[in-house]
DNA sequence: CACTAAATGGGCGATATGTCCACTTTTGCG
DNA sequence: CGCAAAAGTGGACATATCGCCCATTTAGTG
């Protein structure tokens, strides 16, 4: 990041957000929390059919967001805020002082979790390549590299290790095969163990 | 597959297609095959696109194709059944014979093959939830499974080990990552000794 | 209370979709 | 060899979404 002049002022001199537009903010997420579980994802969601529900303009909806995935995107982010603080701050094992292997069970855990409570979200903001593209990613992915390299295991397994969290994943294995979140839990629990735990690799 | 009153000619009594209609079917195949290839997925293709390419009507395009994903997935067709007839009747390691792991590791790398050669083609076919709808992963399914069976692990585990090989995945590793085909490979390769060799599963 | 700038929402042109139908080409048959 | 039925074709049409523009409204400020 380069900064030119820095401004003699405190901060970045945002003007601080009109009464009217933070109210229709609110509205827009509202709406659109609403749409994404109906839909069951982003598929058939489009920004007239959030407008609409908000009982907002288009144009309202395209000062904010230039597309459907960047509105899930926004009410995503306060839920996977929580778990990047646990993993910075918060106790084992998904925070640090557990080996490798267990802190990546937890955060696979964690983020089942999330899977199944907001998955019509994640699959409105991260379906496709757009997951790649999301800030977030890069955290998961450079947590998962630090633990594979604490465990001596090739750091470059990250997105493979990250793959199966991909909505679309989850999203078969639940409606498809029938799995519980909890045996998806599991299968992810067994991968950290035999991936991290044990002999180092030899390679 | 169960058959009602077989009828008394051979086979379905298909009419045999046109001469014009296999001119054009071949048309628009080698057309999309072109568009694909140049849109670098399914992104921004359209059927009206093709079409034009193919200096065909759209409507002779979706005489036979409902949509972009078939066509692709058409032409994947062909080079996918060529690994599936070497998992059925190759020579080892990715035709029987050789242990689980051997075997799984070998279908990786078939599988990397047809990504790095065609990864437009698949990312055209098999991008975010229409990859679960094709008849196609339903036998790399299977086949995971029979493999993950035989090496006593959770057969669970075939939707976890197949979504590394989600060609989203695959193009983030090769252009965002800089990652070779071989190093691609070479993890999946770690990944199937790490599951499927050794001691089996306790749990 | 008036004034400035942000915010809003309806409308517009462009593009894609999927279907329909009149016309053309191929094929089977007398 | 010619003809009729059937299969195939391609352009047109109605519909929907997109992304943007701009006249109007509304909130904050001195």
């Amino acid at each position: 990041m380069s900064s030119e002049v820095a401004p003699p002022r405190v901060s970045v001199e945002r003007p601080r957000e009109r009464a009217d537009a933070a109210r229709n903010r609110a509205r827009v997420l509202a709406a659109a929390e609403k749409v994404f579980a109906e839909a069951g994802g982003a598929d058939g969601v489009t920004m007239e059919e959030i407008a609409r529900a908000a009982g907002v303009g288009r144009a309202t909806l395209y000062r904010r967001y230039p597309d459907t995935t960047s509105i899930a995107q926004a009410l995503l982010d306060e839920h996977e805020s929580e778990i990047q603080a646990g993993i910075l701050s918060g106790p084992p094992p998904l925070g640090m002082g557990a080996p490798p292997h267990e802190r990546l069970a937890a955060f696979y855990r964690a983020l089942v979790g999330l899977l199944e409570r907001h998955l019509h979200l994640v699959l409105g903001a991260e379906t496709g390549q757009a997951r790649y593209r999301t800030g977030v990613y890069a955290f998961w992915r450079r947590h998962v590299e630090v633990l594979l390299e604490q465990a001596q295991a090739p750091k470059e397994l990250a997105d493979t290790l990250m793959a199966p969290l991909a909505p679309e994943v989850y999203r078969y294995q639940r409606q498809v095969r029938g799995l519980t979140p909890e045996q998806v839990a599991a299968n992810l629990e067994y991968l950290s163990r035999r991936v991290l735990a044990g002999s180092p690799a030899e390679r």
